[in-house]
DNA sequence: TCGTTAATGAATGTTTTTGATTGAAAATGG
DNA sequence: CCATTTTCAATCAAAAACATTCATTAACGA
């Protein structure tokens, strides 16, 4: 049987049953143990399920409403794309930090367990622990709507850090100025945080590039930004802008 | 069967009864008692529930109609006419401390909207922010169990800054020793906090009186003890301690 | 065709999970 | 209060599942 007829299996299986145990697969495919194996570690790579003693388990199961399924069988949307592709950059060891705001919100669930999460996002904080991710918040001023700490304290809390890699939320993006935010004391915090980090990846799905509002970020330096959908033109102009590279899932 | 079907089923079988014993998990699941015993353990590491002789129950369960149905009907509770007199300490225009924990957090709906106030608990700060009282969180690590802000970071966050009052939640009180602890890392943030107030608060429910895991924090100095009964002779002993009060609302 | 690469399944030794057993601790019922 | 029963945590050996290695087979381009 074909690898891919045989994933296709293993994942029509999970989407009725929430879990299915290897030997199950076994019979199903008529394969040996040893190929569903790889197969199972294949596809927890690329996020559409759980390893687990025995078998594997459905990534939504727990969540068991009839919607949450849909969207596990067509694909997945545009925010969860990313945020998987963005969380397979990250490797056990790392120390990253995460920028507050919703876009980032959704890496979470992807991440590695054996990483150090710094954030200035108090959004973020319960899903880590949830996941038994080591964490560390940024002190400051709470923002009220969006929980991100900001302001002198957060400043003077970041410069006690150094990360791998930083992923960074944007509230939108300009071929010329580069990705942009609105609040001021936010795009401070962002633009030491990248300035700490050895790698510095922002996430942005398409309908961030519609945004009017912006300040400039002025001296961003290398970063890469993750992205669905980009006009061949601006990608052309984003491209040119000193080390920014734009990469899609 | 596979660890995660158990699990499922154990957490199932809550949403509905409140409460499942042990022995009706094994039938359901048809496992052995020490295979349920190890989940039930797990389960409850990861918050999902919480063990209790001869099973496990809800941890929801208990919030939603017992004790709230009591709560308003009967008269306030211990916690909450300890919270009322605290809040009525604090002037508009104060600078206050909140101790992150349970006893605190019910504060915080009787506090004055014109003031400031610092936390590192994490718990509290959504509350706040929906009271659009101006609040900064310090740094550090994140305690995952209490959600409270601990260590070094922490430590440095809070130099920063000085409250004309604090307010303090204790795991015991000891007639000797004073209130106690059993975070090291948690004490020695009170006990900064502590040390950077005009006015100390400690807010200690009864229950508080019979803790007895503690680890001493030595230099307390002045402080006033909220709470609302206490045998006259703990009272005595902890009255002729060098500066501490003890009040009852 | 040949040589190279990728996929597969069997064999190996290791790790994890499991259920039974033990004595300790907690609840129960006089 | 004590005696009895139930529940519990800790330990251990067996079984299941595991990662890894290796030889075989199939697929592919030169």
């Amino acid at each position: 049987m074909l690898e891919s007829e045989r994933h296709q299996i293993i994942i029509d299986s999970l989407k009725e049953k929430h879990t299915v145990k290897l030997q199950e697969l076994v019979e199903l495919t008529q394969s040996s143990e040893s190929t569903i194996r790889r197969d199972l570690t294949q596809l927890e790579e690329k996020k559409y399920l759980k390893r687990v003693h025995g078998g594997a388990s459905s990534l939504q199961g727990k969540l068991q409403e009839p919607s949450m399924i849909e969207k596990s069988s067509k694909n997945l949307q545009t925010k969860q794309k990313i945020a998987v592709y963005a969380a397979s950059l990250i490797e056990e060891g790392d120390s990253i930090y995460l920028d507050a705001g919703s876009t980032i919100f959704e890496l979470i669930p992807h991440l590695p367990e054996k990483i150090v999460v710094v954030t200035n996002g108090l959004m973020h904080v319960d899903k880590l622990l949830e996941r038994n991710i080591p964490t560390y918040v940024l002190g400051g001023y709470a923002k009220p709507k969006t929980k991100a700490m900001i302001g002198r304290g957060t400043l003077d809390s970041l410069q006690q850090y150094r990360f791998d890699k930083c992923f960074m939320g944007v509230n939108g993006i300009h071929p010329q100025f580069g990705y942009t935010t609105p609040d001021q004391e936010e795009a401070q915090v962002k633009q030491l945080a990248i300035s700490l980090s050895r790698e510095a990846y922002v996430l942005a799905d398409d309908s961030k590039f519609s945004e009017i509002a912006f300040s400039k970020i002025s001296d961003l330096h290398t970063a890469t930004i993750i992205t669905n959908q980009i006009e061949t033109d601006t990608e052309e102009q984003l491209s040119t802008k000193t080390k920014i590279k734009v990469v899609t899932p």
